[in-house]
DNA sequence: TCGTGAATTGGAAGCGCTTCCAACAAAGGC
DNA sequence: GCCTTTGTTGGAAGCGCTTCCAATTCACGA
């Protein structure tokens, strides 16, 4: 049982082709019969065959390489569950794929930070990059990239970056919506908002989400007050106060990400308020800081993992599959409410 | 300027030698003379030549792929930064050295681990295992796998696991010892420990090294209280009170991860004690939850992401490099105190 | 001096794949 | 009906490396 794993050419001998032709339809190559592409995949199943991708990247020439570019400063935020989380994603996709992988931080307040990106292109040889947000949403950026003939795929994309490059997300605006519409079969009718900072689309299009659930059950403005953040725990520790001695009285608290949750959290404990007995709150992402707060966060979770591996499958198939030209798609991943324990009847 | 890389070829030419012996002198192979083995390293030196891990792997056969397991159970922690900082390392090392990586989540409490881990081998044809806490203290089960022909390396093995394969980790008893010493240096002179499940040995260093710190200084058991938590934060929240009430009064609390400490952290202020004037706190491991509580925790810095990806440089290195039979070597990577906000002079 | 074995070096095959180019077949254009 | 075009398939080279095996060198004892 020597169990050697089938090869192109074990496909080309079954299925009677030559290695070439296999290796046309396993491109999504052109110029193949339907019915000769037919029997190559049966061959491909019947084998369980699987590409070597290391022999694949030998042959196909290229740098075989992609960029992973963060906005953030890694000095201010040594060890982020996000960054983490997108790049584990991405490398195993890499892996799977035959790709390999550069991860950069360039803060936005670098004056040469474009250039840095095209850097990455010119002197790293990157085929195709990755832009996390705010850089996704960076037309212009995006736009002088893919002149380069550097592919794109932009994470959470909300607004300019949507169109112009391939995408990858979650629907915010859905997410959003569900936490509420949760929130409101609880009995809740008073609910307080923490978003994050201008600009960031998709924490806002989870605001939308949230105002469609409320229009949806006969609420409106005047039931909801909301704060911006800027999606820390410092800031959801600062910004609490002032939802909680609002007049409107909240029973329900949303919150844009798990940390600005996390930071009210424990404001709401410091004064004695019962959550969820007293006050419901609730974090989106399902970062780890979900389960270290008390009592563990009901949540959104935003498959992280996932998205870092789409966008390299994306990437890919611009590179070397039928896709090279084709128009920009948006890969939308589940989301879920996750409920532990802060989200309760309204009192 | 095509900048195309140097390859083997290349440094066969300018050092004069067959392609064949610079493949020997970058493979630590035998029977080089050292006079030719320096010539090789001049010119791949100058050309700054690096192998290209795909051919390499190609070429050489083998599956190229190892297994990273972990004994957690994903249902409970699905999004743990422990295991995703750790995967995040091993793959920047497989992706450089040319390796494949499964990660396999492999329960205590499964009946037939044992049996699971022997599949990796057997079935997946793994050539190097990763194994975490406690798997990497397990020695019949690393005996047994070694015998199988698989090279291992445990992560942070505490006893059995340390002579018997190679071992990559940080130095818990020095760690331990680092953050004792910096609070005795603040003035505290009445601890307390929260420790780790019992056998959980590198947590159990942690302790060890805070103990000698405290001899050093003149200080004595009396001068500790201690309680064993298992690194939730709900057990931090548990275990505090009865820290806190203690007639000791400590002034210093030393936790032997992030997560009590957080949990610790919540109990504490909705006391009304203030940190750190009234009580100092500190954790372990410097994950992301060291971030987001209030105020920011003073932890000690474990490298978790270069643990992983030294791992893997070890196993390459068994694997290809001359060390195939060489005695088990302990790669011991450098720890930090980081100082953020529990940390203070003692009341 | 010659033979022998060990140490050292080189030649060449081939890992599994892509891709260039040639070959061939079918389909139109005159 | 013949030539060109277009679509489809196969042959073969070669990506950068390891490794088997043969060739060469060297030291040493007979």
């Amino acid at each position: 049982m020597t169990a050697r794993r089938p090869t192109i050419d074990d496909v080309a001998r079954l299925s009677g082709v030559a290695r070439t032709t296999v290796s046309r339809v396993l491109n999504d190559g052109p110029n193949v019969r339907d019915e000769v592409r037919a029997r190559v995949m049966e061959a491909v199943r019947a084998l369980d065959y699987k590409v070597n991708p290391q022999a694949r990247s030998l042959a196909g020439g290229g740098s075989r390489l992609l960029g992973l570019v963060f906005a953030s400063d890694l000095e201010s935020e040594p060890n982020s569950f996000y960054h983490s989380a997108l790049e584990l994603g991405a490398l195993r996709g890499c892996l799977e794929l035959g790709y390999q992988l550069v991860t950069r931080h360039i803060p936005l307040q670098s004056a040469d930070r474009e250039q840095q990106v095209y850097d990455l292109i010119a002197t790293q040889r990157c085929e195709g990059l990755i832009f996390t947000p705010p850089y996704s949403d960076d037309a212009g950026l995006i736009a002088e990239v893919l002149r380069r003939g550097c592919k794109v795929v932009s994470i959470s994309p909300g607004g300019a970056g949507r169109g112009l490059a391939d995408g990858v997300g979650m629907d915010d605006e859905a997410g959003g919506y569900d936490i509420a519409r949760r929130l409101i079969e609880l009995g809740h009718r008073r609910f307080a908002f923490m978003g994050g900072i201008e600009g960031h689309l998709s924490a806002d299009r989870r605001l939308d989400g949230l105002m469609r659930a409320l229009s949806e059950a006969g609420l409106g403005d005047a039931d909801l007050i909301q704060v911006r953040g800027d999606f820390t725990f410092r800031s959801g520790v600062e910004l609490t106060p002032r939802l909680l001695d609002d007049p409107l009285h909240p029973t329900a608290l949303v919150c844009a990400n798990d940390d600005m949750a996390a930071g009210a959290l424990s404001v709401v404990h410091g004064r004695g308020v019962k959550v969820p007995q007293d006050l419901s709150v609730t974090g989106f992402d399902d970062t780890p800081v979900s389960a270290i707060v008390w009592p563990p966060l009901t949540t959104v979770h935003q498959p992280l993992k996932d998205m870092g591996r789409r966008a390299v499958a994306l990437l890919a198939s611009r590179l070397t599959g039928g896709r090279a030209e084709a128009e920009p798609e948006f890969d939308c991943l589940d989301h879920a409410v996750v409920e532990r324990g802060t989200a309760a009847s309204a009192p």
